[in-house]
DNA sequence: AATCGCGCCTGACGGC
DNA sequence: TGCCGTCAGGCGCGAT
C-alpha cells in the first residue's frame, strides 16, 4: 500500500499518542514478516520511553534511549492506536503496549512489512544508509534528476521509483507525477531534457504534498492510525483509470506493464 | 555499474 | 459451489 504520503500520514497520526510514553511490553503474535522480528526486541524495548517518531523513505523510526525500531508497512501494512485490551484480529501481528494502556498495533495481511532493531544511529542501518534523498531535500531538484539520469537507459517510471535516486515514490504516485509532467512513463530516463526534469521534480513535490494533505490514498488496505481512510483517491488522474477518459483531453487512459508493474498514462498528453 | 526478473505473502475477483 | 489463474500500493537479491 503505502507510499511516502501514507507513511507520513501514519507518522503524523501516531506521533502525538506515542511521544514521551513508556513501553510496558511488546506482544508478537507473528514474527515472520519480510524478515524475522528480532527475538531481542521485547527485552530491548521494555520500559523504554519513546522520544521521537520520524520517517526516512518509507521507514518509520521509533526512537528510544536504548535504540531505534524500524517499521516498514510493505504492501498492506497499517498502524493503529487502540486500547490495549482490544481483541486482536487476524493479521494483527505486533502490539507495542504503552504504560497508559494504549497500544500501537501493526496489521499486515501480506506480511511484506518489517519490524527491525536499528540501534542508536538508524542512518547507519544497511537498509537506510544507501538511500537517495528525500523529495524535500535541498539537493532534490530537476538538475539533480537530469545529471543523475545521463546515460541511463531504464524507463523514467522505474528511474523515479528507484530508492537510490529519490525515496518515497511508489507505483501510484509515479504514474500520477508523470501524467502531471506530461512525460510518457516508458521514456528512457537518459533522453529527457533538463527543463522537463525541472517540471517533473516540481510535480513530484506537489503531488506528494497534496496526497499528504488528503491523508494519503486508500485503495484497499490503507487506513490511518484512527482507522479512517485517506481521501487522495479522488484526486488520482490516471492510476486505476484504464479505458476511462483523460481529464485534460478526453482520450482513453492506457495501461501498460513496465517493470512488472501496471502503469497508467494518457498517450495524447504524455510523450 | 546498471538492469531485469523473482519471490516473499494473503485475499479479492473473474472465468469456467 | 469450487477451483484456478491473475492481480494488488514494496523492495532486496541474485543473475546477467
Amino acid at each position: 500500500m503505502p507510499e511516502l504520503p501514507e507513511v507520513e500520514t501514519t507518522r503524523k497520526g501516531i506521533e502525538p499518542h506515542l511521544l514521551q510514553q513508556r513501553i510496558k511490553k511488546v506482544i508478537i503474535r507473528q514474527s515472520k514478516l519480510r524478515w524475522p522480528i528480532p527475538a531481542t526486541l521485547k527485552q530491548k524495548l521494555k520500559d523504554q520511553i519513546i522520544t521521537r517518531i520520524s520517517r526516512r523513505a518509507k521507514y518509520l523510526l521509533m526512537q528510544t534511549p536504548a535504540g531505534t525500531v524500524l517499521l516498514h508497512l510493505g504492501m498492506s501494512g497499517s498502524l493503529r492506536i487502540i486500547p490495549a485490551k482490544t481483541p486482536a484480529d487476524k493479521h494483527d501481528h505486533v502490539d507495542f503496549v504503552l504504560a497508559n494502556n494504549q497500544c500501537l498495533r501493526l496489521h499486515d495481511p501480506r506480511r511484506f512489512g518489517a519490524v527491525l532493531w536499528a540501534g542508536k544511529d538508524p542512518n547507519k542501518h544497511p537498509l537506510i544508509c544507501n538511500l537517495g534523498p528525500e523529495p524535500w531535500d535541498n539537493m532534490f531538484n530537476g538538475d539533480y534528476l537530469f545529471n543523475l539520469s545521463r546515460g541511463r537507459k531504464k524507463a523514467i517510471k522505474n528511474f523515479i521509483m528507484d530508492g537510490h535516486v529519490v525515496v518515497g515514490i511508489g507505483n501510484i504516485y509515479a504514474s500520477e507525477a508523470l501524467f502531471h509532467a506530461g512525460i510518457h512513463p516508458q521514456r528512457e530516463a537518459g533522453r529527457i531534457s533538463r527543463i522537463r526534469y525541472q517540471r517533473l521534480a516540481e510535480n513530484i513535490l506537489s503531488i506528494l504534498e497534496k496526497a499528504i494533505q488528503a491523508g494519503g490514498t486508500s485503495l484497499k488496505d490503507f487506513v490511518r492510525e484512527d482507522g479512517t481512510p485517506g481521501y487522495f483517491k479522488q484526486e488520482l488522474r490516471v492510476y486505476g483509470r484504464e479505458h476511462e477518459t483523460c481529464y485534460i483531453c478526453s482520450s482513453r487512459i492506457k495501461r501498460i506493464i513496465i517493470g512488472q508493474r501496471s502503469s497508467f498514462y494518457c498517450s495524447k498528453c504524455q510523450h
